[in-house]
DNA sequence: TCCGGTATGTGTTGCAGCGCACAGAGTGGA
DNA sequence: TCCACTCTGTGCGCTGCAACACATACCGGA
């Protein structure tokens, strides 16, 4: 599926591609494919084999993990600053989690021996796949730690502002019942606490739509693990150029 | 720190690089450090850089995360089938987690620089690494689906199995107050848990040491999440040999 | 414009686990 | 041998969240 002409995609809207070096980009660009990631779109099922590895631009696929009695819990998110199959670079094929796009959109995706080829020189792309997969451990630490220690009010709040920060607007399209299954918390929690959030003035939403009014606000109710996550991205993502050499 | 005569030490014990090819072990073999890693040492401060990859072999190693109130979460724990540092290879030096000696033991390091010499080869040793590296990122979002939906008593269940399955013997010398801190729950819980567990004979203890009777009744107490990161391993690190082009 | 399905709001009840306080019991060192 | 310290046991009230049960409001399509 393409994009219409009004809106323009490239590669470089996600960052990892972005950070290339432009010869290491050239060599993988033409075999880059755009494609479309809707709303629900089910990636990789648990324990499946991925063909290809997703470089999502404007959507956002969840990582999670469903148990045996249908329960599930986001274990972290990709967005347009990451990438989805770190399975088959790190040579493991597939994961016990599942893979499905939380935020509808487009992204491109690169065949799994392509991806190979490249990495196989060691070269520039793996040094930044695995920084970005150090990054991604980190979420997953953190998704741990704060599933353990803080109120599903900061927790929400850390949540809303990851996925803000994948996003160009200030706007989600998300039902809470989907939010709360991402947390993997009761439905009606998440009701309660975003009508407090609203009539705070920080959020506003209807039906479906959440809008983040205040940033900073919302920064104020959550944890430490939003700044630690975010920092670390920074600090490992920041200089990716300069990892391979542009510096 | 030697150890003594009784007690021989070999680098093999350690399960990652016993899966080494004879060749691509020699090569390390010189380089290897035997250590004591005694109860409690700090071998990695947040944000602090290693100098080494450590390879424990009798010890076992806890990755947790400190937060700013003092309360605190293990994350992973890293015994024989593991390897400390995988941050250095990732390209991140650093990560916002701590590295604790959960269990005092021995186990051997190696320089950051010679781990990258032999990983730059892009050989045997990197693909093994990065499988590890994929178990460990399991056992991590394992570790936050259970925290998030499982009780406490099948966490510590699991964590108690998990640990001895890096331990030779059925009997772990550790407080219940460092369990807790471990699992990042109050001490009295583990006290009542263990209490019951012990009343059920599952398992045994007296101050400071825990003797497991009955595994089998263990695992029937704990949930899913502990043969998911368990199968995992396997899958992945079973046939690192295979991996190395030995099949 | 209406209608049906879905999303959201609200209350009630129950419980797991927390925080606190303190009592006993083991253990290692002087 | 005794002492001091740490580890373990137990009780209490409190709170955050789960489970369940509905009521209501919204929205998109026929």
């Amino acid at each position: 599926m393409l994009p219409t002409q009004s809106v323009p995609h490239t590669p470089r809207q996600n960052h990892l591609l972005a950070a290339l070096s432009a010869d290491s980009f050239a060599r993988l660009a033409v075999n880059l494919e755009l494609i479309a990631m809707p709303l629900g779109a089910a990636l990789c099922e648990s324990g499946g084999q991925l063909q290809h590895v997703y470089f999502p631009t404007t959507a956002i696929v969840s990582l999670h993990y469903v148990m045996e009695d249908g329960a599930s819990a986001e274990i972290a998110g990709i967005g347009n600053e990451g990438v989805l199959g770190v399975s088959l670079f790190m040579g493991g094929n597939t994961t016990p989690s599942q893979a499905t796009v939380q935020t509808g959109g487009h992204g491109y995706r690169l065949k799994a021996k392509q991806l190979m080829e490249e990495f196989d020189l060691a070269g520039p792309m793996m040094r930044l796949m695995l920084r970005y997969t150090q990054a991604l451990m980190t979420q997953m630490s953190q998704t741990a730690v704060c599933n353990r220690h803080h109120s599903v009010e900061q927790q929400l709040c850390r949540w809303l502002l990851l996925t803000l920060d994948r996003l160009p607007s200030n706007e989600l399209t998300m039902t809470q019942e989907l939010i709360a299954s991402m947390l993997g918390v009761r439905r009606e929690g998440i009701t309660e606490i975003a009508g407090n959030l609203q009539r705070e003035g920080l959020i506003s939403y209807r039906r479906g739509h959440i809008t983040v009014l205040d940033r900073a606000g919302l920064e104020s109710h959550t944890c430490e693990c939003y700044d630690v996550v975010k920092k670390e991205f920074h600090r490992l993502l920041k200089d990716a150029k300069a990892a391979q050499g542009f510096a």
